[in-house]
DNA sequence: GAGCCATATCGACGGTTGTCAATGTGCAGG
DNA sequence: CCTGCACATTGACAACCGTCGATATGGCTC
């Protein structure tokens, strides 16, 4: 999955050499493992978008409007199913807006939210296993 | 003129038994939600999955354990790399495990975590297909 | 047994989050 | 003009979350 900066193979080149007169590692624990994680400022990034998924009422929205028929949907669409007054829905709105998964889009009086091209695509690919 | 409310082109029709003789209020931008949305009970289980990933730390801590030789961690292996304390990283641990994200094994006296197969995947689905 | 070690758990602290009532902002129609 | 509507914003509050220090648990070695 999140093996970001892909420096490849090596990830043990400690250790390796060495022929060993012995068993590998018996008392260690901790093996240096020079692979590289995910640094800290992407997972910051990749936190927001998915603290902005993690909420159930928020799940529900990228739902509804998913499953919408012209894949988008107003607020009023939406208090409604998720029985949560309007403040709310559109406080909700707000972050997934903020966090880039959802497009607000103004006609008239009202505002329709559509889900990002790619958007969800992008996360999951980030969880995707890299087998 | 403008803006018309996305006029329902389907309206499920009908809407037969218990003939309601109440006129529908035609002003409505809502269409009154016909496609089956997510639960709140499902949203709430993959909440609770979103949520276990949604944290930077926590993003790091599957990171690394992915990127490890054996796709295997103890807990002294992560605490230096992010910088945190041993208690708070075994908390995230925990909320990880209790997830379903991360596997626990005792061997002697450390702790082994690695990803539970598939669990990534399953979320990854979750997102991909909304469409 | 005693002692050390790697983890887990507990208690407490500040910061964040979800919710609502009240209010503000823009747009359309009479 | 003014009124009504759809939505956004504010302020407040309770609940939750991430972090740490202190402590407990349980296995290993002597």
């Amino acid at each position: 999955m999140i093996a970001e900066p892909r420096t490849t193979a090596d990830t043990r080149a400690a250790d390796t050499d060495l022929a060993t007169t012995e068993v590998v590692d018996e008392g260690r624990c901790c093996v240096p493992s020079g692979a590289p994680a995910m640094s800290a400022q992407r997972a910051e990034e990749l936190s927001k978008q998915f603290k902005a998924i993690a909420d159930p009422n928020r799940l529900r929205l990228v739902s509804l409007i998913s499953a919408s028929a012209e894949n988008e949907a107003c607020v009023c669409d939406l208090t409604e199913p998720l029985n949560l007054g309007q403040p709310t829905v559109s406080h909700h709105l707000k972050i997934l807006v903020d966090a880039g998964i959802l497009h607000r889009e103004k006609r008239g009086v009202w505002a329709y939210f559509s889900i990002v091209p790619g958007a969800l695509d992008a996360l999951a690919g980030v969880l995707a296993e890299p087998k």
